[in-house]
DNA sequence: CGGGTTCGTTGATTCAGATCAAAGGTCTGC
DNA sequence: GCAGACCTTTGATCTGAATCAACGAACCCG
């Protein structure tokens, strides 16, 4: 690992708390592995084994069930994932898979809940992690909900919006799977939010009319604060 | 508080492996309240001041936006509820409402941290209570964006059957809402369920074909594990 | 460079669920 | 015991989303 990206890690709310000694145990019991671009690194129904910490690249996370399948969230640098299968030491509820080629820093369970043992300020900060994934999934959920699909995209687009503009990061496909509709939908909210001044350009998308924009999506502290 | 009571909450997975003298602390530094059915507890957007527990009666967590509300879960007792906003000290996500005639243990958000500050064992149950809570709240996700409303229900009867029926607890109008549907396709659902043996007596439920429910709902121990 | 595959979009159709409306039942409070 | 309110159910209709199908564009690979 390069000295920046673990100096990343390290300022992590996770681990910025942790004792030096400690940090250093975590990541000399991890492995930092290489990945290409859709590979499945974790299937549903699996052991916990592993805490997963995205260095470089991205990863989707899957659910599927029935024949159908949905996405639940992507992870970026620097980002954790499935933290609290680790914790209750049960299987994986979703599923992992790489977007792009990825390096993954892979924590044994067993290594984090030693420190946590030995560490109370990582135990705090484990908490506190957690605490802050389940709020963000409870907004998921009243998004679900409570939204119809334009409205998820148009959310989806204020919180990623740069500069007037928004790059879509994956496959439009994929975007579709985690705002919970299919690709033919995500074109035609993409088709209604036109007249909220939205205009596509491949995965380039131009927020032309904020205002507008905002006055159709109603973003809410309660359901879009937080990231994903 | 009855003397039984006392021991019930002593006893669940948040409080057991609480020290004796911090327990005392956080009963004597908590209210027990009476509450009448349809009582607003706790408003959205509210500071997060108490972590509840409930004694006796129902509450039901609920959240609106945009002039549309859905309910997130019902709490008997002894559940807990709201925890994570206690933790990281936000404001509420979700507001509760009592369904009964109930009795409300309110413990103060200070003494909860003061607590796991002071007492290890306690800090790590919650950690435990959060982390299932969150997995609770994926598998909700993953029924609301991988299944139908007739599935969702059938998904539900299975989970609360008792010798081979359900006493539905709540109003029908609150279960639609509970399984993300309105209360005309509640009805038509069970109707359709017709077909696996379910028959509909007010709030009682009979199943008189569980074999065929269970392939039309497909439960998996992924999606329908835990309770709510 | 050319051929094939995948992806994104668009149109037509179908389906699930929401909405609107009305009737019957239950509970409540006076 | 009765009147009124609310809940539940059923029917009719409408809307949003999924599905099916087709086409063009982009991309990859030989």
């Amino acid at each position: 690992m390069r000295p920046e990206e673990a100096d990343e890690i390290r300022a992590l709310p996770l681990f910025r708390d942790c004792a030096d000694p400690h940090f250093s145990t975590l990541l000399q019991r991890g492995f930092l592995q290489r990945f290409p671009p859709g590979l499945v690194l974790i299937h549903e129904d699996d052991p916990a084994d592993f805490l997963h910490v995205v260095v470089e690249g991205m990863v989707e996370l899957v659910t599927s069930h029935a024949g159908r399948e949905t996405t639940l969230g992507f992870v970026r640098p620097f980002g954790t994932f499935i933290l609290a299968a680790v914790l209750t030491d049960q299987v994986y509820l979703q599923g992992a898979r790489t977007l792009e080629k990825s390096r993954i820093l892979m924590i044994p369970a067993a290594a984090v809940r030693d420190t946590m043992r030995a560490d109370a300020a990582f135990m705090t900060a484990v908490t506190r992690e957690l605490a802050l994934a389940y709020r963000n999934t409870i907004m998921e959920l009243k998004s679900q909900k409570l939204r119809n699909g334009a409205e998820r995209l148009a959310n989806w687009l204020l919180r990623h919006e740069r500069e007037g503009g928004v790059l879509i990061p994956v496959e439009k496909r994929t975007l579709a799977a985690r705002l919970g509709m299919t690709p033919e939908n995500l074109s035609r909210a993409f088709a209604t939010l036109g007249a909220c001044g939205v205009e596509v350009q491949g995965p380039k998308v131009l927020l032309h009319d904020r205002g507008a924009l905002e006055k159709l999506a109603k973003p809410s502290p309660l359901i879009d604060d937080l990231a994903s």
